[in-house]
DNA sequence: ACCTGTGGCTGATCAC
DNA sequence: GTGATCAGCCAC
């Protein structure tokens, strides 16, 4: 088997091929370097000069602050390195050249202020190399609280509240829960701090560690006097700033907390991450991600989370096993889901905590300017805003229940036109923008092979976790063209990739049609068809697609993606699939939205079993069913609920609202009315209550943790109403029935 | 102080 | 009622 040398790729993994460094932290004029070793973590401290791109020296010439100019090779805008000799000159800089550089000083020069960020770009240094993921010091931490009865959520300033147990676990064998009902609040705190020090994790975990843990241990430290000594320094956590988090199209407000010499990871982020690209998960709750990963702890405790103070006062060994559960469970989410990220740490110069945070393009912009400063090469100026360039082709040929259906697609269909067509950034002047593209497929690809050649079970999964982490990049790579705000992107060269995108499947479709096949549904890379007669069998089907494949140009592969016994085309991008196995697949956010009420939902993918399996028959049984349940009132309240996450705070949409650049809704007004503090990010579960159909729902909503089974205020006509409409929509797809005019 | 892209469907709201 | 617009979610 072939070795994979990445590692010798200096633009991929940098040119520094210094090991085992855990952290990179400021000290003074210097950066302190944590390494770990075989006895546990020692530092040194290293000369580090921060940097500022600039257009040209003259901007900073009134500027005090001592700095050095290296110049830079090349047409990019950048062309100028300030050098300074510490953090605080740099900043001081920066203050100046915004001050004094006019209207757009902005745009005349870059600064990135994350110090590990510039000392890995300027070195060449990235964090965990010769290091393997198991070597890391890991801790996670869970807290649980008292919360006053009559309140639904424990708050750290009202007086009763408090902490009441305090879970932590390392992936050395250390587990621990401070109980409660022994320890006074400030001892726990005192002996958390503690642990944290002996153990000396180099990342500490948890499961909304961000947004809850750690802001609520800040408060009750502060209120009983306990310092939290808990960075390598001894400094405490601090809230840096409080930050945004952009992720596709979701947003979620959070502090970003710093602890001196560690990172600290939140596996709700990373569960949010794996999500995006999944779409598998149920919800981001740490029971029920675990149970999606089946790492739900052995016997695990349930508690419902109203009942947790009663628990505490009640029974508290029972509360402490269930906060140790949670711990188990974050910790295995940490192993999985964390790294993915604990190998591109050791790619890109961004640190553990950071990494995720950041988008694609921004990660792989950075590997241009690391190899660009290497090189002594200027920088170009971030791309400007560009204009809405067209994507991906769609189209639906017919609609209704198809069989049989096979499915083509081209293999990565973006990468390789870039690839075959060399479309390239036009201001790459160094070229790297493909060789890296190629790099990256060609890792991946003896990536993939090594890991079906494996029989050790850990470097299996090594080389597996390794092409994912490919795929995704090499993904990205289209994104980066087409984005704007970056040096090196190129939204022109963006727009050619999928103008040829559009060629590329229009040629396919017709080529199958010339085989005979009937295209069904197409969408940017790849068709649905139903194959020609006397092309039933699998072999005959794959010759097929490989005589399209055959009939593109090089470099542009065609597979065969699936084969499937119905297909229910409902509108583009919307459809349902009836495997050989007799499993279904649905896709589309009109048909299996997260956003839909759940009794919907279970509405539609029955329905869409029955149309799938029996044409359809069954289904006024089926609507009847639901449409009684719901008339009976037997159900559940989240049976009926919407959950929404809010995309913006609640104060900012009322200020919207206010000036008339949003509607108002339900998700929202709900928010408002409980009274109870919202970010962006968070959800909101609420109802429709009232008695006729037509209610305004934002006027009617109800959140569902209120809602009290003694008065039934749910509306049922309303969500009778929605059902009906729902239901009508397979009328179109069902058998004609005899009318009286037949 | 932060940011990968476009295309499409649905429901809610509001102006007309 | 109808159409426009926005927000949310999803496919690729």
């Amino acid at each position: 088997m072939q070795t994979l040398k990445i590692e010798e790729n200096v633009v991929l993994c940098g040119h520094d091929r210094r090991t085992r460094i855990v952290a990179v932290e400021p000290a003074g004029r210097f950066v302190r370097l944590f390494f770990r070793a075989a006895e546990g973590v020692y530092f040194h401290d290293e000369p580090f000069r921060p940097f500022i791109l600039i257009e040209e020296p003259a901007l900073i010439s009134g500027c005090r602050v001592p700095c050095a100019i290296r110049s830079l090779e090349g047409q990019g805008l950048f062309r100028y390195q300030l050098q300074f000799d510490c953090w605080a000159d740099c900043i001081s800089a920066r203050d100046y050249l915004l001050m004094h550089g006019g209207d757009r000083a902005a745009e005349r020069f870059q600064f990135v202020a994350d110090l590990a960020y510039q000392y890995l770009v300027s070195t060449g240094t990235t964090l965990f190399k010769g290091m393997e993921f198991a070597e890391l010091r890991c801790m996670c931490l869970d807290i649980e609280t008292y919360c006053t009865p009559g309140f639904s959520f424990s708050n750290p300033e009202r007086e009763d509240d408090r902490i009441t147990s305090i879970a932590c676990r390392d992936n050395h064998g250390m587990e621990t829960v401070l109980r409660g009902n022994v320890l006074a609040e400030a001892d726990m705190l005192t002996e958390l701090g503690r642990i944290i020090r002996e153990r000396d994790p180099d990342v500490l975990v948890g499961h909304n560690i961000f947004r809850f843990d750690l802001e609520y241990i800040r408060k009750r430290a502060a209120l009983n006097g306990v310092r939290l000594n808990w960075g390598r320094n001894g400094g405490e956590p601090h809230v840096v700033a409080n930050s945004r988090w952009n992720i596709a199209e979701k947003v979620i407000d959070y502090p970003r907390w710093d602890i001196y010499g560690r990172h600290i990871i939140d596996t709700y982020f990373l569960a949010l991450h794996y999500d995006i690209s999944q779409r598998s998960l149920q919800s981001l709750g740490l029971k029920q991600v675990a149970a999606h990963f089946g790492v739900a702890a052995k016997d695990r405790v349930y508690l419902a989370g109203s009942g947790l103070s009663q628990q505490f006062e009640q029974d508290p060994e029972m509360l402490y096993r269930y906060n140790q559960d949670d711990v188990i469970e974050t910790e295995a989410l940490f192993h999985i889901l964390a790294y993915p990220w604990f190998l591109q740490t050791r790619m890109f110069p961004y640190s553990l905590q950071n990494c995720p945070l950041r988008g694609n393009a921004t990660r792989i912009n950075a590997l241009f300017i690391r190899e660009y400063l290497r090189q002594g090469r200027a920088i170009p100026a971030r791309t400007a805003e560009s204009a809405p360039f067209e994507g991906g082709y769609t189209e639906l040929f017919c609609s209704g229940l198809k069989k049989p259906v096979v499915h083509c697609d081209v293999a990565s269909l973006y990468p390789s036109l870039m690839l075959a067509y060399c479309i390239r950034p036009c201001r790459d002047e160094l070229g790297l923008f493909l060789p890296m593209l190629a790099g990256l497929r060609s890792f991946r690809l003896q990536a993939k092979q090594a890991a079906r050649e494996c029989v050790d079970m850990g470097q299996r999964q090594y080389y597996d976790a390794l092409q994912q982490v490919f795929k995704v990049l090499i993904n990205s790579f289209f994104g980066y063209l087409g984005a704007s705000g970056h040096n090196f992107s190129d939204p022109a060269a963006a727009a050619e990739v999928t103008r040829l995108g559009r060629v590329t499947i229009k040629h396919m479709i017709e080529l199958l049609r010339r085989q005979g096949a009937e295209p069904v549904e197409v969408d940017t890379d790849g068709v649905y068809f139903v194959p020609p007669a006397g092309c039933e069998q699998e072999t005959q089907q794959r010759d097929l697609v490989q005589a399209v494949s055959d009939a593109l140009p090089a470099g542009i592969d065609v597979e065969m993606d699936g084969r499937y016994r119905v297909m229910f085309a409902y509108k583009v991008k919307n459809y349902a699939l009836l495997d050989d196995e007799g499993r279904i697949l649905i896709r589309g956010s009109s048909l299996k939205s997260r956003g839909m009420e759940p009794y919907l939902r279970e509405f539609l993918q029955r329905g869409i079993e029955l149309l799938l399996t029996a044409s359809g028959q069954g289904l006024d049984g089926l609507y009847g069913e639901y449409a009684n349940r719901l008339r009976s009132r037997k159900f559940e309240i989240a049976w009926v609920a919407r959950t929404e996450t809010l995309k913006e705070s609640p104060e900012n949409y009322q200020a919207k609202v206010r000036s008339a650049k949003r509607n108002r809704s339900a998700a929202f007004e709900t928010a408002l009315r409980s009274g109870r503090r919202f970010r962006a990010g968070d959800q909101i579960s609420y109802y429709i209550t009232g008695n006729e159909k037509d209610v305004t729902a934002y006027e009617n909503s109800k959140e569902a943790t209120a809602f009290d089974p003694a008065h039934v205020d749910v509306n049922v006509a309303y969500y009778v109403e929605k059902l009906r409409l729902l239901n009508k929509r397979f009328a179109p797809f069902l058998p004609k029935e005899p009318t009286l005019f037949d």
